[in-house]
DNA sequence: CTGAAAGCGCTAACAG
DNA sequence: CTGTTAGCGCTTTCAG
C-alpha cells in the first residue's frame, strides 16, 4: 500500500546527494567503491526503481513503441505482434497497443494518443496509406515509424506482403486450373487498402491471363448474411467457378456458406484464401491460399522503427516476390476433367503440409 | 521534423500564463470568454496536445493499464486482449502490452517494468498464482489489478475459467460415452497452473465416475515428436479409449498425429480439446470441447481494473459454473455400440454449430 | 479572473 | 569524487 521510493529517498537513506545516486544506478560518471556500496544497501532496502515517467519527462523520450493495428482478434495481426513484441523485448522496450477496429476515423486518434505519450517510435498499419493524416504527422513530426501490411508510399519504410503480386499469383493458379470467371470476396472493402490491393492485382492477374473480369462479393462488419448473399451472387453470375477471397477467414467462412447452398468444394466452386493461417491446414479440403508470414512481418518492422531509434543500419525487407507463396489445396479443383469425375482432381498434391 | 509545442509556447503566443492555459483545456476554473478564444486560437495554431508525460509526473498516474500474458500469439490471449482493447478504449486507458512466452521469470520482469512505468492497473495471467512474486508486489503496493486466466487465490479479483470444474464436466463427457481409460495431454505443464488445475479437475471428475486414473502425456515446447510421443504413450497405455487435450490446439494437433498413425477419430480414439475457438467447427470430424469466452474474460478483467481505478463498483464474474459449456463434436465416440459398427455415432447431434 | 511559483522524479551541467 | 541546482511539461495552490 506504499508509495514507490524516490531517488531522493535513496540519496537520503544512503547519506548522498540524488546526483550521485544516479551515477551509480546508471554508471554515468565516477563514485568511490564506499558510494557504490551505500547505495546499493540503500536501493535494496528500499527496493527502489526508477520512474520512468520522471526519466521520460527529461529526456524526452520513453521506451515504448506504439502500436496501431486494426485487431487483435485476426491472427495475421496477433502473429505480427508476437513478432515484433519478442524484437522489443530484447531491446528493452514495451509494446503500447492500440487498436482501431477498422475504423478510419480511430486511426487519427490513436497516433494522436501514442504522440501525447511520448512513444519512442510507431509501427502502424492504416487504412488507406496515400492519404492518411495520421501517417503525415508522424513524418512531420519525424517520429521514427515502420509501416506493416501496407504497400509503402515513398519515403516511409514498410513490412508489408505484395498484395498486388500476390493476387496475381491466385489469378495464375486459378488459370493453370482452367477457372476463367471467378469472384473476389472482400469484408469493409472501403476500410482496408489492402483488400483494395488485392481486388487490383487479382484484376491486373487475370486481364494478363485472358480470365474474365473478377465480380467483387462485397460484404460488411458481420458475416451474417453471407450465405443468402453467395446464393445470390452464384445466381446473378453463373458461370463463376472460383472465388478468391481476401483472407482465409473468409475463405473459411465461404466454404461454409457453400456447403450450406449443397456445393461441393471444390467440385462446384473452387476457393483460394490469403493470409495461410495454420488451419487452413486442419480442415477438409485443405485451403488454397497464399501463404505470408505475418511474425516476420511484426519482427521486422519492430527491428525498422528500432534501427531509427538506434540509428543503426535500416534493416531491409524481403523483396517484394519473397513475401508471399502459394499453397496449393484441396479447394482448388481442376477444371481440364470431365465432371463425370469425382471432381476431387488437384494438380498439386494437396497433402503438401508445410509443418511437417 | 519539429519539437512539439508545450504549454508554455501556447501560453506565450496566447499572452496569458502557463495557468491559464491549463485551466482553459482542463475546463478546470474560470476564465473569461476572450481568453478562452485566444487560447484556443494559439492550440489550433500550434497544433498543441498536452504532453502525458509532463501530466503523469504531475499527477503520478497515467492513463495506461498494464497486460502481461503468456502469448499473443495463442487466440485464447488475442481474443481476451482485443475485449479488454476495446473496453479501456471507451475509457481513454491505453495498454501496454508484455507477453512472457510462458516464462516465469520474465513474469516478475515484466511486473517490474509496468510498475516503473507507473501504469493506473494490471491485468495479468501468471503461472502459478499462489505463489508468484510480482503478484505480491502488486498487492503489497496496493495497485489496482485483476487476474485472467488464473483462478484467483484469496484477496485477488479474478476472471477465469473453472478449470477444475471444466475439467470434471469432461470426465463426465468421457463417462456417459462409456470411456474407462483415458489420457490427458498437456504443453509445458510445469509452466501453467491452468494445466495443472486442469487435470486435477479431471483426475477427481473421473475418480468420481468411476473411471481410472487418467495417464499424463506431457509434451515439451514444440510440437516436434508429438507423433511418436503419442505411439509410444498408446503402446504403454493400450486400454485408452480418450484423450482430453489441455487445450484446443493440442486437440487438433493430436487429432493429425493419430491419422498419421492411420488410427481413426473418433473409432480408435476420442479426443476432446479445451478452449472451443472457432476452427474446432471447421475441422471434420469436428472437435468436442469446453467452450469458453475469452473476450468476455478479458473485458470483465479490463472493467474490474477500471473500477478499482475510479472507485466504482466492482463487476462480478460469471459464477464458476458459467464460465464454460461443454460443446458436443465428433471427435468423441460413444462406445456402446458394437465395434462392427462405423463407430461414428456419437450421443449428441455433431452438427450443432453455435455461430449459425 | 489571472499569473507567479512550487514541485512531481529524474539527469546533466557546474562547482567545489 | 561529490553535492547543488536548473529544468523537462504539467497542475495546483496562493496572491493579486
Amino acid at each position: 500500500m506504499h508509495q514507490s521510493a524516490t531517488i531522493k529517498d535513496v540519496a537520503l537513506k544512503a547519506g548522498c546527494g540524488v546526483a550521485t545516486v544516479s551515477r551509480v544506478l546508471n554508471n554515468t560518471g565516477s563514485a568511490s567503491p564506499e558510494m557504490r556500496i551505500r547505495v546499493a544497501a540503500a536501493v535494496k532496502e528500499l527496493d527502489f526503481q526508477f520512474s520512468e515517467v520522471g526519466r521520460s519527462l527529461q529526456s524526452s523520450t520513453t521506451r515504448t513503441i506504439g502500436f496501431v493495428v486494426p485487431s487483435i482478434a485476426n491472427p495475421v495481426y496477433a502473429d505480427a505482434l508476437q513478432g515484433a513484441q519478442e524484437i522489443l523485448t530484447c531491446s528493452g522496450y514495451q509494446m503500447l497497443l492500440i487498436c482501431t477496429n477498422y475504423s478510419p476515423e480511430s486511426e487519427l486518434s490513436a497516433i494522436r494518443t501514442l504522440i501525447s505519450k511520448q512513444v519512442a517510435g510507431i509501427v502502424l498499419t492504416v487504412s488507406d496509406a496515400e492519404r492518411s493524416e495520421g501517417l503525415s504527422i508522424i513524418r512531420n513530426r519525424g517520429l521514427p515509424h515502420c509501416l506493416l501490411y501496407n504497400n509503402a508510399p515513398v519515403s516511409h519504410e514498410s513490412w508489408s506482403v505484395d498484395d498486388k503480386a500476390a493476387a496475381a499469383r491466385v489469378a495464375q493458379a486459378f488459370s493453370e486450373n482452367l477457372h476463367n470467371q471467378t469472384g473476389f470476396l472482400a469484408l469493409n472493402f472501403n476500410k482496408s487498402d489492402r483488400a483494395r490491393q488485392r481486388y487490383e492485382g487479382y484484376c491486373v492477374g487475370c486481364k494478363a491471363r485472358g480470365m474474365k473480369k473478377p465480380q467483387l462479393l462485397e460484404i460488411s462488419e458481420d458475416f451474417e448474411d453471407l450465405t443468402m448473399k453467395l446464393k445470390l451472387f452464384l445466381s446473378e453470375n453463373p458461370s463463376i467457378t472460383g472465388i478468391f477471397a481476401s483472407n482465409d477467414f473468409l475463405a473459411l467462412a465461404i466454404v461454409r456458406s457453400a456447403r450450406k447452398l449443397a456445393l461441393n468444394v471444390p467440385r462446384d466452386l473452387s476457393i483460394i484464401g490469403f493470409d495461410g493461417i495454420d488451419v487452413g491446414l486442419m480442415v477438409e479440403p485443405t485451403l488454397a491460399t497464399i501463404v505470408t508470414e505475418p511474425k516476420m512481418l511484426g519482427a521486422g518492422a519492430g527491428r525498422t522503427v528500432l534501427s531509427f531509434i538506434n540509428k543503426t543500419e535500416v534493416p531491409k525487407p524481403p523483396s517484394a516476390d519473397q513475401t508471399f507463396n502459394f499453397r496449393a489445396g484441396g479447394s482448388l479443383a481442376y477444371l481440364g476433367a470431365e465432371s463425370s469425375d469425382d471432381g476431387k482432381i488437384t494438380p498439386f498434391p494437396s497433402s503438401f503440409d508445410p509443418t511437417n
